[in-house]
DNA sequence: TACGTGACTTTGG
DNA sequence: CCCAAAGCCACGT
């Protein structure tokens, strides 16, 4: 993992199954507060290995794209808890890193 | 090298 | 509570 990109995969194959965990997370975890449009661009080039299905927005809502029902669709069968509003329950389902808390709020 | 774009987040009205 | 605008980082052209 020698790119910030390489490290949102890794980061994104550890997520644990029947979580989620936000873009902008994601970006904290690596050290690119402000960078959650680069997951998002990282998520772009679709890893058939990687989960990104898991990776939502921070409000738990689906990001954008045409798969998105398909998404919504797989985290349901990943037994991941969703809201009335067809949103993932964030409060249950985001996932922290194994031991890092810098990103913790 | 410079400009534009994007599967985001946060703040203000 | 909902909508709009600004900010930030990296890749593509």
């Amino acid at each position: 993992m020698d790119t910030f990109f390489k490290q949102v995969y890794s980061l994104v194959e550890q997520i644990p199954y029947g979580k989620v965990v936000s873009y902008g997370q994601i970006a904290r975890m690596l050290g690119r507060p402000h960078a959650a449009r680069e997951v998002g661009w990282a998520m772009r080039c679709c890893p058939e290995d990687l989960p990104w299905q898991r990776v939502v927005m921070v409000d738990g809502s689906i990001a954008c794209g045409v798969f998105a029902d398909m998404r919504r669709a797989i985290l349901e069968t990943e037994s991941v808890t969703f809201l009335p509003d067809g949103r993932v329950d964030m409060t249950l389902c985001r996932w922290f890193g194994n031991d890092t808390d810098e990103y913790k709020r």
